[in-house]
DNA sequence: TTCACTACCAAGCAAGCGCTTGGTTTGTTA
DNA sequence: TAACAAACCAAGCGCTTGCTTGGTAGTGAA
């Protein structure tokens, strides 16, 4: 709050910089194949790359249709075309970052062996998912939430269910090694809260590397022996 | 995200059923005599509460100037009698946010006489602000920052530098005395994101006292003897 | 009684909004 | 080259929005 927001400049291609955004590539690649996810190229995927961006920069009530048509360079009637009306917009972006974030995070904790490991990844998956290429559908989904109808609230609330597991079942873990002090449930909403502001303060490209940021956290949640 | 969020049944009248509230209750009584924040009782007041409701509930731009003179009694057009526009409705719900936030901590922190209490106070100030009767004006200087227009955004971020600055100093002094190992600007930020998050789960009538919380946040940022 | 002041009403304007409709272009396949 | 669907245009409808205007009721001081 009270900070400028940091928008990625990053456009929606694929980063082939670091091990992350390699993997990261290759699971989006799968979705779009899947049809999980909606192809960057196509006129829709265009579409929701423009309200993913323009969600953000000005929130959804904010964000006119005409806007997002002006910057795929259509007219405003064209939009409903690909979309039955502007909510539908929204849960599109919401829906296909949803999708994604669960996928990776399993890849992430299978890859990991220690329960410590599995602690950094949940934090690490949810850091570069807030600041990395899909940093706009990210912020989208928090923070707009209560601009989604009920309905579609719902469907999304479903799909997030087994990401909050994922966390649960790790942090249970974490918590019978002794690893956390914390109750699970309750560090597990504190750990979620800070990473999600670093969205109104952290700068990728600035002094301090995302895996720093990451250790950070980490140590709020685990105390080094 | 993606929890209902909680929203405070008390009224704007003071509650005098702790410490912490009593204090609370004389802070505010000193602002409204000095003119510092509006007599809830005045017609303006009245206004500036429920706007504070139903910008925190609907958000800023979905809430319309006929909603608010609804929910006083009176017709749309009456509300710019006492407004010049919607902006400077919710301008002021958050200027006397700020005002009473900044006050209150300055009044907890010359209280506090360790370092460690001094630390305490900045979490538990804030949230007691978050989860008090000054709720839902909080949640709106958190979750509306961007619907207020650019000149009254740097007005509020004018009056909110010496609140940080309170944050940053006692903080550096808690490094100082190492009582943190998290850089202090960092550990400020990820704090305030925990203790910010909290809106969307924690409820003050549950089976956690908000002391617990505090307790808990506070373990999260001092490593324990 | 007069005057000024606060608080509000009644009516409505101008602009912007999401979305619809009927028709046209463009690219692909048979 | 004919047929077809996807993508888009042009125009505008119906509604909501923030806000204005000109006037009125109630109250307290001189």
């Amino acid at each position: 709050m009270l900070q400028p927001v940091q928008f990625s400049s990053s456009d929606s291609r694929l980063e082939l910089d670091g091990d992350a955004n390699v993997s990261m590539g290759v699971l989006l690649r799968r979705l779009i194949d899947e049809g999980c996810v909606s192809d960057p190229e196509s006129p829709k995927g265009r579409l929701l790359a423009a309200a993913a961006r323009q969600f953000r920069q000005k929130g959804f009530s904010r964000t006119t249709v005409r806007d997002l048509a002006a910057e795929v360079g259509i007219l405003s009637g064209s939009i409903f075309h690909h979309f039955k009306n502007k909510d539908e917009i929204l849960f599109a972006v919401m829906n296909e970052v949803v999708i994604a974030m669960e996928e990776r995070l399993q890849v992430r904790l299978s890859a990991a062996t220690s329960t410590r490991d599995k602690v950094r990844a949940l934090i690490e998956n949810e850091l570069q998912f807030i600041h990395g290429p899909t940093g706009d559908a990210t912020a989208v989904l928090i923070y707009e939430w209560r601009a989604l109808s009920e309905p579609l609230q719902q469907k999304i609330l479903e799909r997030r269910r087994a990401y909050f597991k994922l966390w649960h079942d790790t942090l249970i873990k974490a918590e019978e090694e002794a690893l956390i002090t914390v109750e699970p449930d309750c560090l597990r909403q504190l750990l979620h809260g800070a990473i999600v502001w670093s969205i109104h303060w952290y700068q990728p490209q600035g002094p301090m590397p995302l895996e720093s940021l990451v250790d950070q956290v980490l140590s709020l949640a685990i105390k080094s022996e």
